[in-house]
DNA sequence: GTCGGTGCAAATGCTTTGCATTGAT
DNA sequence: ATCAATGCAAAGCATTTGCACCGAC
């Protein structure tokens, strides 16, 4: 484990295991550690990534999953509001982590796919408004803007 | 055709239809029924919609295209700027049509998938002014907040 | 007449599921 | 001890592709 990973471990692993494992006893559900390794996994990352990748990075750090257990473990983070599934592209589903993060947005350009990420104050404030005004509790949020690059 | 069907398009179907025309002709694609009246689907459809149950309506209206076709054409749309894809759930793609429309953002509920539209004009000039910003040209957008509904 | 378009059926690839075994509480 | 979790292989399902025939330009 390298300085940076001690960092995010140190950091941002023990809250979100916290969060997870509530979660988890809430619904009369075990804590394994299988779902403890894809959790640090994800952590890992830091950022977005996709089913597969996730798997093949476990696998190279020696702690081998299941793609049932993967996706099965990969619902549960995202109904207990750790992680979200956002649009990238028409392939598979990408997550991101939400749990105590700014979003990720982006502009996305149509016909190259290239993608810029920003992350947006104005669209945050905008986004709790919105929910407060129905009465909802947000969690997180996913903005994509479609646009032409200039090539 | 009912009589809204006949406002939709008087309004809507000339100036989409050009665009689309236009789009084909500067790729050296051509213009086929099959893709007329998928357009003229899309638009009966009048918001978001999906690759089958677009294909159901065309089959009982008598447009009967293959499913090739349809997912082919859809791509054209989507290339030419007319629609865009838009997440919804985790299964299959959702469209909307975006070519002169106020985009569908939405909260959805990550318990429940309950779901509540809206459109942000405020979205619509941050969206705008992010774009100017980085020098590209937008065409629309997806936004969509997770939350928790208060049931 | 020339390419691109279409439908069909088969293929693809991400994700889910059934089932026998393993493991957390 | 119990009941959920895991891994595997098989199934599902939206989307894509190969190919022979058809049709817009």
């Amino acid at each position: 484990m390298d300085n940076n990973e001690q960092l995010i471990f140190g950091d941002v692993m023990a809250p979100l295991c916290s969060v997870f494992r509530r979660y988890l006893r809430s619904q009369d559900l075990k804590y394994t550690s299988e779902r403890a390794d894809i959790l640090n996994a994800i952590i890992a990352e830091d950022g977005l990534f996709e089913a597969d990748s996730l798997m093949d990075r476990m696998r190279d750090n020696d702690h081998r999953v299941s793609k049932a257990t993967l996706y099965r473990t990969v619902k549960l983070l995202r109904d207990s509001g750790i992680i979200q599934e956002v649009t990238v592209d028409g392939n598979q589903t990408h997550y991101q982590l939400i749990y105590g993060r700014k979003p990720i947005d982006a502009i996305v350009c149509m016909r190259t796919g290239k993608r810029i990420e920003f992350s947006s104050d104005e669209i945050i404030s905008v986004r709790n408004k919105i929910c407060k005004e129905h009465g909802w509790d947000p969690a997180g949020h996913s903005f994509l803007i479609y646009a032409m690059s200039p090539e």
